[in-house]
DNA sequence: GGGTAGCATGACAGCGCTATCAATAAAGGT
DNA sequence: ACCTTTATTGATAGCGCTGTCATGCTACCC
């Protein structure tokens, strides 16, 4: 059996209380008192019992990670988990994992449910749960703290979590792509319901007028984040007349699958074709020709955005909106565009 | 304020203990009792708070998933974690991951710590941490309830888990690279303390000697499972004097980093040289050309271990090894071997 | 030196549930 | 009808901690 605090107590002489304060680095313990109580802590291998703490303290020690089930298994979420799970530790707080899905109509419901259930101190939320107005809206409401990941939406009051500038990143990828060369330059956008799809399709615009390049719908086809929405909307491309030149996906996945399809009809990269993508998968640099693609520090993502919820959780008023900076990172599969169609396109 | 028990047991006309009954699914209770409980229950939106419940029934209802940190963000580890995840949902339990150091010369004491300071119904141990014979026996020294997800090692008692005949899958492999004409058959084998390691390259020599082939030591490169690894590997093959013809890579990240570094040095894939893996991961899919591999059900492989585990958590003696099924998943990275080659080696 | 802060500590109730065991109701056997 | 057995229900005592509030102690002020 354990020991409990009460067991500390006596073997430090002191009451249950003071060996209650030392654990929780409460003020007013004299240091000698505290040495004690940690000395006698030591010698019985005590540990506080969380549920108990938990009872009593009337909190959880817990926060939860909201995602779209489907992705589940994506490295992206992968990586804030474990950014999240390291924040959590030096807290002592502990993780829970709640992938829902997000295109069912009571997405809602389920983050409620899922509240009411666990009883989590807070959330963090990744889109599309991060973009859902609606679902902050409710959050607020109930009084359940919450931090956001990549947010676009905006809301009543200062956001708490993490931000990066995805339309910016998205530019600056257009305009090397532009750099190299390129004017007929395709993008495979994301889903809508994400934030983010909008952000780096209104990037990749930014990019071209920079460049005095004028739009093309044309050029513009819409995905899904997925390998196979990448195919889909690599085929739609090379179907073209006059095929573009460079294809900037909306993220690695989608990037992948375009590769894939090129490089299944012979379309050699980046000789005949130029391919970016975002988010910097393990993927993306496993795959030949390695992609070129903007990294998110996701990993920093999960830490940081743990970290603030935490520390609001703790004090209501404190937590903030970190921004964190993205990274070009060109690989493989970007290269000059084609001389020819460079003089025909120009 | 949320509903607490004893306010669904004035609602309902009954003692707090039925109502915890009606909860728990315990015998013993009326068929229209356990109706009206339920009844005021969903009137009163109540949910058993969990600390309560872990502190009086003195459990935690909680298990944890322990794995080796540096793979923290592996597909591997993430599919586990789903299929944990789902049957957790399924028996109001909650899932917690535990990345630990591995290398760490104290990861037992990490295991001991974890277990104290959390309290976990029970682990799951998933390689290397599941072949380490002196962790199960302080675990089973301990009391400390745990499943195993391919384990290797031998233990004194029954195992609890999953497992799947790697040896037998990586013989079959083999077998299919020999069908296609291949002699020279190379091996980048994995890193020592996985019991998997051990297993596939078993099964590679078995999978020679049926074919009559003499086992080349030569051809044996060590690796490390990492996408770094197999590119070391691979360069190491390709400088030889007689290189392989085909590759068989003991996971897919090395199996990856073999196939990037043949392309890079315009070797076709699979017209000069056929790769394979093992593992199935959603990356596997993704390369170009599409990798031919062993499909592991990581995820049944994660929901299995997790059911086995609460079986004994419940009736202690409950819980099996279930064997699990693998297939082969042959794709584009494998092929007939090279005319020339398969001449001048018969 | 008396008064008054403020620091340090302790006593004790109670968080919301389950375990134990007693009490009652229903069922069955003679 | 009575007794035994078994199914169903309830009263109550904690589980191990933290919050509240009371109390003793120290230091410092004029």
């Amino acid at each position: 059996m354990p020991a409990r605090i009460e067991d500390v107590a006596v073997a430090a002489g002191v009451s249950m209380k003071t060996v209650s304060r030392v654990f929780n680095s409460e003020p007013n313990v004299r240091e000698k008192t505290r040495a004690r109580v940690e000395a006698a802590a030591k010698a019985l291998n005590y540990r506080p019992n969380p549920s108990a703490r938990s009872l009593a303290g009337n909190r959880s020690y817990l926060i939860s990670l909201v995602y779209d089930d489907p992705a589940a298994a994506s490295s992206y979420i992968m990586e804030i988990i474990v950014g999240m799970l390291a924040a959590c530790e030096n807290s002592h707080y502990s993780a829970m994992l709640r992938p829902l899905e997000y295109s069912s109509e009571d997405h809602i419901r389920a983050v409620e449910e899922s509240v009411a259930q666990y009883r989590p101190d807070g959330l963090i939320l990744v889109p599309p749960f991060a973009d859902d107005v609606r679902l902050l809206q409710r959050l607020d409401e109930l009084g359940v703290r919450y931090a956001t990941i990549s947010a676009k939406a905006k809301i009543g009051h200062e956001r708490i979590g993490t931000i990066l500038d995805e339309r910016k990143a998205a530019a600056e990828m257009t305009a090397h792509a532009v750099a190299l060369g390129h004017r007929r330059i395709a993008h495979v956008a994301g889903p809508l319901p994400h934030g983010g799809s909008a952000w780096r399709l209104a990037g990749y615009r930014d990019g071209l007028r920079r460049a005095g390049i004028e739009y093309d719908e044309e050029l513009v086809v819409s995905g899904g984040f997925s390998f196979e929405a990448g195919i889909a909307g690599a085929r739609q491309l090379f179907d073209m007349k006059h095929p573009p030149t460079a294809i900037f996906a909306a993220n690695d996945d989608s990037a992948c699958g375009v590769m894939h399809e090129a490089l299944d009809r012979g379309i050699s990269i980046p000789r005949d074709l130029s391919v970016f993508g975002f988010d910097d998968t393990p993927t993306s640099r496993q795959v030949w020709p390695s992609l070129t693609t903007v990294r998110q520090p996701c990993r920093d993502m999960g830490r940081i955005a743990a970290e603030q919820l935490l520390a609001s959780i703790r004090d209501p008023g404190a937590g903030q909106l970190v921004r964190v900076p993205y990274e070009l990172q060109v690989r493989q599969s970007s290269g000059p565009a084609p001389l020819r169609t460079r003089a025909t396109q120009r």
